[in-house]
DNA sequence: GTAATAGTGTCTTTCAGACAGTATGAC
DNA sequence: GTCATACTGTCTGAAAGACACTATTAC
């Protein structure tokens, strides 16, 4: 390979990720058109240390965890890099409590962007408007075509094949190949149908936002990470509508307490809640466990209500 | 953020993996020593087809699977850095078959770095002598300490848990913590011991070899991707000794013949192996599964021997 | 008492893990 | 026949999944 002597700038892009009340809340410029993203600073030790300085320094709220997401650096990306250079984007997951925003900034239900990710209502599974819709434009994208049809059964759990909540991303990416969301009229694609309801973002910031939560639902299954974004003590009831808030899907009461129980990862405050109901036990997330993240299994029911 | 208007520089870090004959190889300098790495070149449309377009030129083969790994900007890593600036690294794992290496590259066994992760031989579980020497090593690093004796137990499956083959890159962490690999002594590390056996590399690839090897180790478990490794079609014994190889655990051979066969992700091809023995059946891998790679889930059985 | 929320007991089905067996080729 | 390799049948125990039940508070 030859000299690589274009100028290239870095920047860092960050989905912040808060668990407020049952509702999943992402970082955003005041609008909600576009996540917080700045250049790498030359006094940063590291990328992750940049980030979490930058954030904390933002936010001014310590950053409970941090893990990498995905590196960009397409050419069509660099329409607002330099003008002969190359923008590379280095994107990050980080968990945290939700606090008062300072400045320009301000925390938007991520359902507001992927309506039809949040699943927690459909008991009764009478399709919704939206879905409908939805389903109607695939339809007409994929035109008979197996394997485009094929693909959408998997991805929204259609024909027998079951829903995953983890295919955020691939969802996203066909309603774009489909032209049924905004993004995709924008970048001059051709629509399939009326675009369907959840508000578009900046560049590709909607798609980063989509790889985030895929991870991220995946993540909680397999590895203690919820907790960063619960309250020191919590009842099993808040820490299971946390987890349905993230996967966007209800689960059973005592199967969820079963398999929660049996881990080892809680210990009892000794403290109850008050007000109406019975009061409920409140836990803490065990201090050893913090330090082993990265090591300790972690598993969670699957189970739809 | 203030203007961020540092020299950077952009390589692109390949972790190419093959299965030749039940070993996992991987493709490094002709010395063993690093993997290859390259300049961002400006013509690359996109990181993955930079990547792509860089390895064929080199490999003559095609690259059946490519997934981005890590970016790594350490102010640490710029040692070998433009003067003046930092040094962005983004390492990406790639699945090939093996083919003759053109020019000043080959295929290593990467078990020769590992040696500790290949775990096909030991039914008789007596501790090997490697192994009596990390174990020495690490608990005259923990010295007593809970915090570290607990990691340790969970990263190497000691004190009741049960070693996890994914944990890779936490083991080689933990040993280079410990001052038990040659980088951490060559970094300036105190050292707890005589160095385990393993051949070192360059700065940090032999951490970015075992990133990669993570995450394969995890992703042949829910994708299907360990069918880029193989041959057009393949034996069912084949499919399981190329699963073992990248796991370094044997595994049960009717079990994973039931698991194989009741996912649909294969088909006979008629035809069967020659030789001694009873003739194989000889199977190829779903044309459909190939597109919907990203989507499909795989199981697979995780039974030691 | 009722309404509301917290928490438990247990049944069924599925499947991972384990082992022992039979089948078909070369010689 | 022996040896080598391919393939199959079935038992067991631990879970996931699903449902119905009891307990403790406020009012």
């Amino acid at each position: 390979m030859a000299e690589g002597a274009q100028t290239i700038h870095a920047e860092l892009i960050a989905v912040l990720v808060a668990v407020t009340q049952g509702v999943p809340r992402v970082l955003t410029l005041a609008d909600g058109s576009a996540l917080p993203e700045g250049p790498l600073e030359p006094t940063h030790r590291s990328l992750q240390s940049g980030l979490r300085a930058w954030v904390e320094q933002q936010t001014h709220h310590p950053l409970g965890y941090v893990e990498q997401l995905y590196t960009f650096a397409d050419q069509a990306r660099s329409a607002k890099a330099p003008p002969e250079g190359r923008s590379i984007s280095i994107s990050y997951l980080g968990l945290t409590r939700e606090a008062a925003p300072q400045g320009a900034i301000s925390w938007q239900d991520w359902y507001r962007y992927f309506p039809w990710e949040d699943r927690r209502g459909e008991n009764k599974r009478e399709p919704t408007l939206m879905e409908a819709r939805m389903r109607e434009g695939l339809a007409r994208w994929d035109g008979g075509d197996v394997t485009r049809r094929m693909r959408v059964a998997s991805a929204f759990g259609l024909d027998g094949v079951a829903w995953n909540e983890e295919l955020v991303l691939a969802r996203y990416q066909l309603l774009y190949e489909a032209g049924l969301v905004h993004e995709a009229a924008r970048d001059g694609r051709a629509a399939h149908g009326e675009p369907v309801p959840g508000t578009p973002m900046v560049a590709d910031h909607r798609r980063i936002l989509a790889t985030a939560i895929s991870r991220l639902r995946a993540k909680i299954k397999y590895r203690p990470v919820v907790f960063e974004l619960l309250a020191e003590s919590f009842s099993l009831l808040d820490l299971q509508r946390c987890v349905e808030a993230l996967a966007g899907q209800r689960m059973h009461k005592s199967n969820f307490r079963r398999v929660m129980e049996g881990q080892n990862l809680l210990e009892e405050t000794g403290k109850f809640t008050s007000g109406p109901g019975r009061p409920a036990k409140l836990f803490r997330f065990r201090e050893a466990i913090r330090a082993e993240r990265d090591i300790t299994d972690t598993r969670l029911p699957t189970v739809r209500t």
